[in-house]
DNA sequence: GCCTGCATGTAACTGGTTACATGATTGC
DNA sequence: GCAATCATGTAACCAGTTACATGCAGGC
């Protein structure tokens, strides 16, 4: 993914790795952790794919290196940005990072598409929910697995947080639209 | 991680690897994915520190292990289990379900140390939005930036997700402990 | 002259995954 | 007899981390 997100940082402007690492930090480091030991191997991959250009900044005489995003990069950015979003935090809040890049009607689609995915996970929790509530009645001491069954809570605590999200999302979306079209 | 998650399936019972497989897959499978690749070694690993033994199940003739906790897996298991919570949602929900093993007192303590932290993240958070609401006051786009500016606000709820369920376990379990002593 | 921050890179290690190999048991 | 599932294990691989090595630039 790491990659992925390179390009998508490259997207904005040129810049050097360690620019990277401190933009990466300061954006998306709440949910992704970049080191150099994995940014450095990786801009490597990178260059060697042509998937970006490197120059190496001479006037200044530092040993700097400024990254850019060749065309083929930019277009293998656009195809994984355009890719359904997977029930994974990261790979989710990453992708959505980026979609400022993608077009309205994919991003509309990849959006309501994962909605359908979070229901059908808030609904088949609510199923193993009915079915731990009759096992646990039937127990001598169910208070003993609080917890233990607290996290199907947390569950559906986080999909319907991350729906909220979404149709906030989607709506915010289109009232852009619409400024724009003003 | 994964060993401690097989020392605290051991606690509730004895069983082999690939009952460790189901059930890991059927109760934290949401947030914590193991395969036989880490699992076994995993196995061998708690073995060779003698943190767990085997039997082999030979009265039913199947190549079938049964793995037990010794008291020094226990031990460690209940160490492990008492360290503060970390802002990382899969070692926080990994240890929360296993918290009916853990003393009202401490698992008190770090439930209440984690909301501190829960809050404190919130506050950053919020800090860092009217910094950037500045910002972006100051661009002639901002709308071109809406969804790298909203993985903050997912942040947000994230967080507050997170507090209000932390808030229901404590409640919850002091629920839990004034009916115990009815 | 020294500390901090900028800047790049690598080697050893870790913790996993995927895919494969093997074989017993159960139900139809 | 065959498919599914139970059951264990390993080898190749992968993506990442930590720690180290190096050196320049700027401020005090």
């Amino acid at each position: 993914m790491l990659e992925y997100i390179i390009l998508g940082l490259l997207m904005e402007g040129n810049m050097s790795g360690y620019d990277m690492k401190k933009t990466i930090d300061l954006s998306i480091g709440m949910f992704y952790k970049a080191s150099f030991g994995s940014l450095y191997p990786a801009l490597k991959r990178l260059t060697d794919k042509e998937w970006v250009s490197v120059a190496e900044e001479e006037g200044n005489s530092k040993n700097k290196k400024i990254y850019s995003l060749l065309p083929a990069g930019r277009e293998s950015f656009i195809l994984w940005l355009g890719e359904p979003l997977a029930l994974s935090r990261n790979e989710f809040l990453v992708r959505v990072f980026f979609y400022d890049y993608l077009d309205d009607k994919t991003r509309h689609l990849r959006l309501t598409e994962y909605m359908h995915k979070l229901n059908q996970e808030i609904g088949r929790l609510h199923a193993v929910e009915q079915i731990v509530a009759g096992e646990l009645a039937e127990i001598p001491d169910p208070q003993k697995h609080y917890f233990r069954v607290s996290v199907l809570s947390y569950g559906k605590h986080f999909f319907n947080m991350e729906k909220e999200y979404v149709e906030q999302l989607i709506k915010g979306a289109e009232q852009n639209h619409e400024n724009k079209n003003q």
